[in-house]
DNA sequence: ATAAATTTGTGCGTATGTATC
DNA sequence: GGATACATACGCACAAATTTA
């Protein structure tokens, strides 16, 4: 049998799960009650602290009783509201942008930023993932970490997946996993730049691509592409492709070597993986006594910030970045929201003319 | 005045805690209890009620009253391993470096950063300041938003207190809270800064600070400070404040106006609240064809990563950005898990010396 | 195995304290 | 200041579960 105590406790929980009484509204008072349901004082009470307890009331000493937001408080610990974001880094390069556009739309939302980094480490990747399966996200948005290579981290994908947690990929996206994703067409960019280079005169085109991701894969396949309807040289000595885990400073000695040849065999353009290395390259070519673009050419990718502030401007393909993460953050919630996956999202690539580029 | 139930409530939380009871001990009978404090039955069930919901005790009709398993129960939503990050901005300017700093630190502990933006709005801070209560996160670091205008948020630091959930700022920190900090010495450096234009020859200084937050006001101090001790001038001429609220655009056409007194009496030098603003303040200089540093030295403070980019190179005051996240990282999880706070950081500036001032 | 004693749970009446309107 | 409404507190009675004789 149910106490009475009980009896008026279901019956007002049942009201306000109802929407008789909702939010804030004011319960009639303890001396009221007490008349309706025909019980004492005592009773009232109890079945009110209860209520109490479980927030779906609140007490105000002398101001009266009202009902509390039982289903923000009883939602809370499910639906967190928190998006999941795992990405190479926080704080370099483009990814500040990316993480900002993200912010800008779901946090409109009500929804946070939980960050985690791999610093393109596969097995940092695993950890993030499953620091984020226990942490109760609503969704995730990975940016994978060398994406071209196999993906040791499929298992845990797939527990996400029947977890119930949506999923969104940018930059790149693991070819075995159907996850939707969001990216650049790299092989576009990587095309148009090479193009534009054979456009200016150039002949000798010295390309740098990190092949472990597949932005940088997809680049040079744009590159090859070019290359091949523009040219007759072999394309091996005028390539150099190197991993993230190569010792750079064997790379640079390499590209330096390139550099050195005489005037007429040393490539007169580079085209570098992304604007990051382009940088770096540019110190490279002025330390050995050749001028930009006079000597040598520069194209590089992602428009970074500082693309523009350095000297010469450097020429590169536009990366959407707070415009992807925008994107990014409306499908996620899109997802989490309509139970539905929607079209990947692929942007086609936009040369930006600076001045470390020369018409021959 | 404490109730007679907070009382006995407290006295037996307090042998709970200190071990006098041991889980799943045998508390005394009601009316033991009712012996021992002199209380009424009503009061005795009303203190044990409590614990009950606190999950300090558990009772068996019949049976008896025992300790319940608190420790674990009590750790259970803390172990979430999260530490709130709350900052004006989250891509922008020096601010990058700070989180990834902390990331750098705590991720080593196990722990992920959630992160929250205000940008720059004392409402959008306690929106995520709620967020983060709502989250369990462990720990929790805030740069305040506008640190030297009233609080209005000190209702909810207060109320993370007493949730044990501790708190560090960074940048600057609200003087009616008793939370620890990290900061620069910012009145030092906006003495340090002054004090080399005086050195190099300058006599009129303009100073530009954002007065909203305490940086602003710190580094407009030392400025004072520095004036006071080498000049004679009236400071009011030659200081513009604003506040983030302003239109920036009559911020910059006072700037402007001063800049276009006759050789005499317009200022050489421009002390900028930071390097944005400073970056900012010299395209505004280049438009009016003055050059930099022979018409117009500018020093900048925070060393953002621009300024040695730009041309001139900025001289400007150094901000340890990685260091002071890192720090703020260690100081979090020493409190977290040492329970015991800690000694504030202030950091001494450091003048960095580039191209953007001339010696008269 | 049963009954009695013990212990907690439910419930009422009353009185006084304190915050809000 | 007065009326109202929730908070604390005491005493009593009986019910239900457990322990003990």
């Amino acid at each position: 049998m149910e106490n009475k105590y009980e009896v008026v406790e279901h019956d007002i929980k049942e009201k306000i799960l109802s929407g008789v009484y909702k939010v804030n509204d004011r319960l009639p008072t303890e001396s009221e009650l007490m008349k309706t349901y025909n019980v004492s004082r005592y009773t009232i009470r109890h079945a009110i602290g209860e209520l109490e307890n479980d927030h779906y009331v609140y007490r105000i000493q002398g101001g009266g009783m009202f009902v509390d937001d039982w289903q923000k408080i009883n939602d809370a610990p499910l639906k967190s509201k928190v998006i999941g974001v795992i990405t190479t880094h926080i704080a370099d390069y483009i990814f500040p942008n990316i993480i900002a556009g993200i912010d800008r739309y779901i946090s409109n939302s009500g929804y946070s930023i939980l960050i985690s980094n791999t610093q393109n480490n596969p097995e940092k990747e695993r950890q993030s993932l499953l620091k984020m399966m226990d942490s109760g996200i609503s969704g995730l948005i990975v940016e994978p970490t060398q994406s071209a290579l196999s993906n040791i981290n499929k298992d845990i994908y797939m527990k996400l997946k029947d977890l119930g947690i949506p999923i969104l990929f940018i930059n790149a996206h693991y070819s075995d996993l159907e996850i939707p994703y969001i990216e650049m067409n790299d092989f576009e960019g990587g095309r148009i730049a090479t193009d534009i280079l054979f456009d200016y005169g150039h002949q000798k085109i010295l390309g740098l691509f990190k092949i472990d991701d597949s932005q940088g894969v997809h680049r040079m396949n744009g590159y090859i592409n070019s290359y091949r309807n523009h040219s007759d040289y072999s394309l091996l000595s005028e390539m150099i492709m190197y991993q993230s885990s190569d010792n750079m400073h064997a790379i640079f000695k390499r590209i330096e070597n390139a550099l050195l040849m005489n005037e007429n065999e040393r490539p007169t353009a580079i085209l570098c993986y992304n604007d990051q290395l382009a940088i770096q390259v540019m110190d490279l070519v002025r330390s050995l006594s050749l001028k930009i673009p006079e000597d040598i050419s520069i194209i590089g990718f992602d428009n970074y910030q500082l693309s523009q502030y350095i000297s010469p401007k450097l020429t590169t393909i536009e990366h959407p970045k707070e415009k992807m993460g925008h994107d990014a953050g409306k499908m996620i919630l899109d997802i989490i929201e309509e139970k539905q996956d929607l079209d990947n999202i692929i942007y086609e690539p936009e040369l930006i003319i600076r001045n470390s580029v020369l018409k021959k």
